[in-house]
DNA sequence: ACCTTCTCCTGACAGC
DNA sequence: TGCTGTCAGGAGAAGG
């Protein structure tokens, strides 16, 4: 579900109002986490009384981070959330842990009903060892020149690979590279190295707008994607070629949009004036 | 180095 | 109503 706008989003939530909080308990709710941690893991327990110093967005990962060097680390996958909840709120099958706070009546719920994000209880080290092999630099520190040394540096693959690999730049999943790719007037099937030096500047400038424009919209919410506070996002509003199959290109209105399997990804792209 | 396919898991929806 | 197949925002592994 979420790539770096939704993520932001719920990040931008959780730090206006866990900032400083004392961890009062984690729990783990459903034993598949439990399998998910790494080697050298905490145990929930090593959570209690802890305060919640600063809380980021890497890529689509949020990192926390307590006092004693202490991290959390979580991916939300497809259908992950967190978000503060009432503790009124039932807890339901596919709510799989729960974060309580001293001094604050909401609880932070973990949320997910395909199990395949994670929440991995590691020390700050680690997790930062962890991103630094996993991860790509951020489309908005990236500069221009880095941009395009990335492009040539990864030449053979087709744009929309090149977007979602999170080891070359980190953060686009499936609806912001075919938007971003329709904003640059690209096709998904150009190889990286093939673009002139006017299209890499456009194609760069397409990824910042849109994730800026869907971070200002607080994200797009398809199916799961609530944020921080249970809210849904409006970008979705604003797709013009994602899951718009079969309808007039919004731009040239010569092609409807067309959707093809590009690496087991659904791909949506207009034929006729993106080259 | 790059591609495709399969895999983890649950639920929604289309077609019969 | 109920079955079966397909699809879904992610990403790692395996094989070509």
């Amino acid at each position: 579900m979420p790539e770096l706008p939704e993520v932001e989003t719920i990040v931008t939530g959780l730090k206006a109002n866990l900032l400083g909080r004392r961890v009062k308990e984690l729990v783990f709710i459903s034993p598949h986490l439990k399998k998910k941690q790494l080697p050298g893991a905490f145990r929930p327990e090593a959570y209690r009384r802890r305060k919640i110093l600063d809380i980021w967005r890497r890529g689509k990962m949020i990192v926390f981070r307590f006092d004693g060097q202490l991290g959390l680390l979580v991916h939300l996958k497809m259908t992950g959330q967190l978000f503060l909840a009432d503790p009124a709120r039932k807890i339901d099958k596919h709510t799989h842990a729960r974060l309580t706070f001293y001094g604050l009546k909401k609880e932070l719920l973990f949320r997910d009903i395909r199990k395949f994000g994670f929440l991995n209880c590691l020390a700050l080290s680690q997790i930062e060892e962890k991103i630094k092999t996993d991860l790509g630099p951020e489309p908005f520190e990236i500069s221009l020149n880095d941009f395009r040394y990335l492009l040539k540096r990864h030449g053979q693959k087709r744009l929309k690979n090149w977007l979602l690999d999170q080891k070359i730049i980190a953060g686009i999943g499936n609806i912001y590279s075919d938007e971003i790719l329709f904003r640059a007037r690209l096709s998904p099937f150009r190889l990286a190295g093939s673009l002139t030096e006017e299209q890499a500047v456009r194609f760069y400038r397409a990824a910042r707008r849109v994730l800026e424009e869907a971070i200002a919209l607080k994200g797009s919410s398809i199916s799961d994607y609530v944020d921080a506070m249970g809210e849904k996002g409006g970008y979705q509003r604003r797709h013009r070629v994602y899951a718009r199959d079969g309808q007039l290109c919004p731009r040239c209105h010569r092609e409807k949009i067309v959707r093809q399997k590009i690496n087991g990804r659904s791909t949506f792209y207009c034929p006729a004036c993106q080259l």
